[in-house]
DNA sequence: TCTGGGGTCCTAGGACCC
DNA sequence: TCTGGGGTCCTAGGACCC
């Protein structure tokens, strides 16, 4: 795709991957260290709410057996003094700029991959000394500039940084080359590989593979016959070899998408396409922060035994508002549950995501010259929300606290299709 | 282990076209 | 009118990651 990675590997790269260690608990002890330093803490949803899983939990939490994905309960039962802290993403985006920062000084050529991991590719960086200099250094920059502990892998390419920065926790400095490879992972069990789950993991031990050392020697004819492409990538992750380039630009968004998990299950139509207008505002919101339009709307429906459905349409026309949006949703619903089942979570995607001015003739054409008025007020309520948070502005068809459903099925209706008459302002 | 929410990538089947 | 083969697009599901 471009020459980096030939290039790269001909030279010998050097990356490092940092990561940081229970982020979301390590900001709030940074914020407030004499609330919750030391202390067992947990990031969590509201059990009430049905989201009680813990997101991340602190080093003290983990000493007591919680782990990440277990439900609050089984976190308090565990750990009673458990602290629960409900998740405040502003903050963790401003610590989460501020390490990029710091390590962004060592190289230009930095992949962000999520909110809380990077690589540096620092072949180029030895003005600022060795690679295990330019690790300590950044390692103790962000403890002193943002008191965070991050884990630092170097390696020879991205596979074996990330592995190596997942080896000691927290705080950890590893180095792994490729030669480490038999000694420090060869006897680990497959699912520790990078890019291999609990899933493959169970199909590979029933084709006697147990090992990352027992796959890094398997036939590859077999693995590409039971795996297909990734049968092959995943032998050679077992070897340590990984070709992918280091890529400062980040890919633009292929979906946007929003689910929620309901309080309580749900089969009342009404119900639920008042929760699909919520989702539609919430999505069409975020992709339009994003620049992009849709050409493809899907819903995701689960049922209470956790079975999942997904339907989609693709549109003739590409789409960025809400009241678009929740008819498509709504439709989509209606045609493939005619008499709704109990529905435990629901969600909305937008896929198929073009830039808005290359999109822009289009909308013109078929959508916003009939229709001025709504792209109008669509960015008035966006300013609105910019400047006072997201519950600023709410269309009467979202407040689910009405306890007339009959008032309630006339609001959803009022909303989608004359929006402009129903919406208030908190 | 009664299981959140945001994504990406891959596969497989069917429709459709040439 | 018993019916090939290749390519592309769409839909649905699943695995994986953070």
């Amino acid at each position: 795709m471009n020459g980096n990675s030939a290039e790269g590997a001909r030279k010998g790269r050097v990356i490092l991957h940092l990561d940081m260690n229970a982020f979301y608990c390590s900001v709030h002890e940074a914020e407030q260290p004499e609330l919750y330093k030391g202390k067992p803490t947990a990031v969590a949803g509201s059990v009430e709410q049905r989201k009680g899983i813990i997101v991340t939990c602190s080093y003290p939490a983990r000493a007591r057996g919680v782990r990440t994905g277990m439900t609050v309960r089984q976190g308090l039962k565990l750990c009673p003094e458990l602290i629960l802290i409900s998740p405040d993403f502003d903050l963790y985006r401003r610590y989460s700029r501020g390490f990029k920062e710091i390590a962004g000084n060592y190289s230009p050529l930095m992949e962000i991959v999520s909110i809380d991991e990077c690589y540096l590719d620092i072949s180029g960086s030895s003005m600022f000394g060795s690679p295990l200099e330019i690790a300590e250094t950044i390692q103790r920059r962000i403890a002193m500039e943002l008191s965070l502990p991050c884990s630092v892998g170097i390696g020879p390419n991205k596979l074996l940084a990330k592995m190596g920065s997942d080896m000691k926790k927290p705080s950890g400095l590893t180095v792994l080359r490729i030669r480490d490879m038999p000694k420090l992972l060869w006897d680990k069990p497959c699912d520790q590989l990078f890019g291999v789950g609990r899933k493959t993991a169970d199909k590979l031990r029933r084709l006697n593979i147990r090992t990352i050392g027992q796959l890094a020697n398997a036939d590859e004819a077999l693995l590409t016959s039971q795996f297909g492409v990734y049968g092959s990538s995943m032998k050679n992750a077992a070897n340590g070899i990984d070709h992918s380039p280091v890529r400062e630009l980040r890919e633009p968004n292929k979906s946007v998408g929003h689910t929620t998990t309901l309080p309580a299950n749900v089969s009342a139509k009404p119900e639920i396409h008042r929760v699909l207008l919520n989702l539609a505002d919430q999505t069409a919101r975020r992709m339009r922060r994003k620049g992009f339009v849709a050409c493809g709307v899907q819903i995701t429906v689960r049922l209470p035994d956790m079975t999942t459905f997904t339907r989609s349409r693709m549109l003739d026309v590409p789409v960025e508002d809400a009241p678009t949006i929740h008819r498509e949703a709504c439709r989509l619903f209606d045609e493939h549950w005619p008499e709704p089942p109990p529905v435990r979570l629901l969600g909305i995607t937008l896929h198929n995501l073009q830039p808005k001015e290359s999109a822009a003739v289009q909308l013109d054409l078929f959508s916003y010259e009939s229709e001025p008025k709504r792209e109008a007020l669509t960015k008035a309520m966006d300013a609105l929300r910019d400047k006072y948070g997201e519950s600023a502005v709410l269309t009467a068809g979202m407040l689910g606290d009405d306890p007339s459903t009959l008032i309630r099925n006339r609001k959803i209706r009022g909303t989608s299709l004359q929006i402009d008459e129903d919406f208030v302002i908190n």
